[in-house]
DNA sequence: CGTGTTTGACCCGCGC
DNA sequence: GCGCGGGTCAAACACG
């Protein structure tokens, strides 16, 4: 019963023993901050990212996407050093493959939910063995607001909250509520400024935002994006 | 009852 | 090989 071999084929059913927590049920800080008035201008001021400084193809730039003026991001200081230091921008990239990477979405969807642990090692070790690392684009903001959690029209369900090093805040993960979409997105705040949080997004929202401004886009002639709200 | 949050365990890459 | 650090999972709760 224990998952100490991961077999290779379909027939695995190991399911996790873990099941060893006692009592979860300390006290809970609430935290509700929920208070996006203006937070969209404010998050439109700051600066985006693109994490590169060597020429790539500019038609993933997510600047010219929102229509925001690449050297707008200025954010180049320590913490940004201290990113690439703590890794989380990586100065090499390879060529992202999207389609491949689209290809390995199907295949995953295929099998989901069956074993939820064996397949993320079964999914590990077939990128592993096509030796390509699947990094989907990145887009980090830098927000001055002390809400995390603004409204960018997109439904995001936290799934995780993580202490990193260095850091006093911890960092919560969220993750797109669409089925078919699996953007993830992760937010942190800054120790010396805890007014201000960075937001790293990771992929591309495959929907339009389900967020119910459904007032003139009713013509909806053109069933691509085209939808600059974000 | 459905959905989202909390939260400890697990996993995996990487450095030593 | 092992430990550490970061990312993810999922059971258990909270809330409507
Ligand atoms: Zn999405």
């Amino acid at each position: 019963m224990l998952p100490s071999s991961i077999p290779g084929d379909d027939g695995d059913d190991d399911e996790d023993p873990d099941d060893t927590r006692e009592d979860l049920h300390h006290h809970h800080q609430g935290a509700s901050s929920n208070n996006s008035s203006n937070d969209l201008c404010e998050a439109l001021l700051f600066s985006c990212a693109n994490n590169n400084p060597k020429p790539r193809n500019l038609h993933h730039d997510p600047s010219s996407f929102m229509g925001i003026p690449s050297n707008s991001w200025e954010w180049g200081s320590s913490i940004r050093e201290s990113m690439v230091n703590k890794g989380l921008l990586e100065g090499d990239n390879e060529s992202v493959e999207e389609d491949h990477y689209d290809n390995i979405t199907n295949t995953n969807t295929l099998n989901k939910k069956i074993n939820p642990l064996g397949v993320s090692a079964f999914r590990m070790k077939k990128m592993k063995a096509g030796r390509r690392k699947v990094r989907e684009p990145r887009f980090c903001f830098k927000t001055l607001s002390d809400v995390d959690v603004l409204d960018d029209g997109y439904k995001w369900r936290k799934y995780g909250q993580k202490v990193v090093k260095n850091t006093q805040h911890p960092r919560s993960y969220y993750r797109c509520t669409q089925d078919n979409c699996r953007v993830k997105k992760r937010v942190e705040r800054l120790a010396e400024d805890p007014r201000m949080v960075i937001t790293t997004y990771e992929g591309r929202h495959v929907h339009s935002p389900s967020h119910d401004n459904l007032d003139e886009d009713s013509n909806s002639s053109q069933p691509l994006l085209n939808k600059f709200f974000w």
